[in-house]
DNA sequence: TTAAACTTTCAGTTATTATTGAAAGTTTAA
DNA sequence: TTAAACTTTCAATAATAACTGAAAGTTTAA
């Protein structure tokens, strides 16, 4: 295997992975290029590498930022912004574990704890069943908004201690 | 809260949930017509309640059998078919893991041992982070292969008791 | 100021994904 | 067999999401 196939195989496995996962295309693959690449990319380099257009890489270069993954470089004497990813896995799994609880599991938390409100006849099957599917839902979600919680507050060392600790 | 409009309400969250996470709305809502209705219901119930063709029910239906989300039922003397899903969180929660980490991490996990081997000079910027930052998310991604592998396998009280000895 | 160098915006277009609906297929019972 | 009751398929269509490109906006240096 050769550098510049390697390259391209992990961009498009990574863009493939993050939009089975919700994530755009685009994004996992900007992301994908400006991890494996030793030095801050110009949004002109980005748009050359991947064939894509100055308003697509512009605006997911910015929700990358929004995420948290990549930041801005500036640089004496140039007008041209710079792009450079942080590095360090655990790092990005915490931010992307960070947003997505943000922005999905906390409104659907919400939901759930809303509905769990709703009254009605215990004997009655139709609330029964529904009440029940409802609260266990709403127990596992919290369960993992609490792991969520330790993970983000976590060193990687630790934390994958600890998990491995369940083997014994 | 009136019990009808709570399990609109659950509905609408579960397929917002579902298509944020790449799993298409339709199906998300299907299951959780499903979880939350006490006895199976038919295609043509489905159909009726969620407002879809009989094409997207019987498609949808198919995949989450696919998924193990959901059996058939059938009843002596009739020719319908009725559908029920398994109303165990721990259950899903398992079911949806198993599937996923089938579809997209293990596909992942073998590209990436793949483009591990690449070779090239560690001196080479260019090559060092790219190996670097492969390796770094090969051994992420087998950390949460081996940690699924557990959950797989555990009982839901086992595991979470496990996962909250973490915080002591 | 001006203009070059760069970034941002967004209406219009394209690509992707999901859904429909009707026809074809299957099963069962008489 | 036939036909009613039901399920499956899939080409056509609709809905949604992503992308383009050009124009407008901004910043900087002379």
């Amino acid at each position: 295997m050769e550098l510049t196939e390697a390259k391209h195989k992990f961009i498009e496995a990574w863009g493939k992975l993050g939009s089975e996962w919700g994530i755009n295309r685009t994004m996992a693959q900007i992301h994908a290029l400006l991890l494996i690449s030793p030095n801050a990319l110009t949004t002109e380099e980005i748009m050359e590498t991947l064939s894509i257009s100055r308003g697509n890489a512009n605006m997911t270069l910015r929700d990358l930022i929004g995420w948290g993954l990549i930041e801005k470089q500036h640089r004496a004497g140039e007008r041209k912004e710079y792009f450079y990813a942080d590095k360090d896995t655990w790092n990005i799994a915490r931010q992307v574990a960070k947003e997505r609880r943000k922005r999905e599991l906390d409104p659907v938390l919400k939901v759930l704890e809303e509905i769990s409100k709703v009254e009605g006849d215990p004997k009655d099957p139709e609330f029964a069943t529904f009440y029940k599917s409802v609260t266990d839902i709403n127990k596992l979600a919290k369960n993992v908004d609490k792991t969520l919680d330790t993970m983000l507050k976590a060193e990687e060392s630790w934390f994958w201690g600890s998990i491995f600790k369940i083997f014994k």
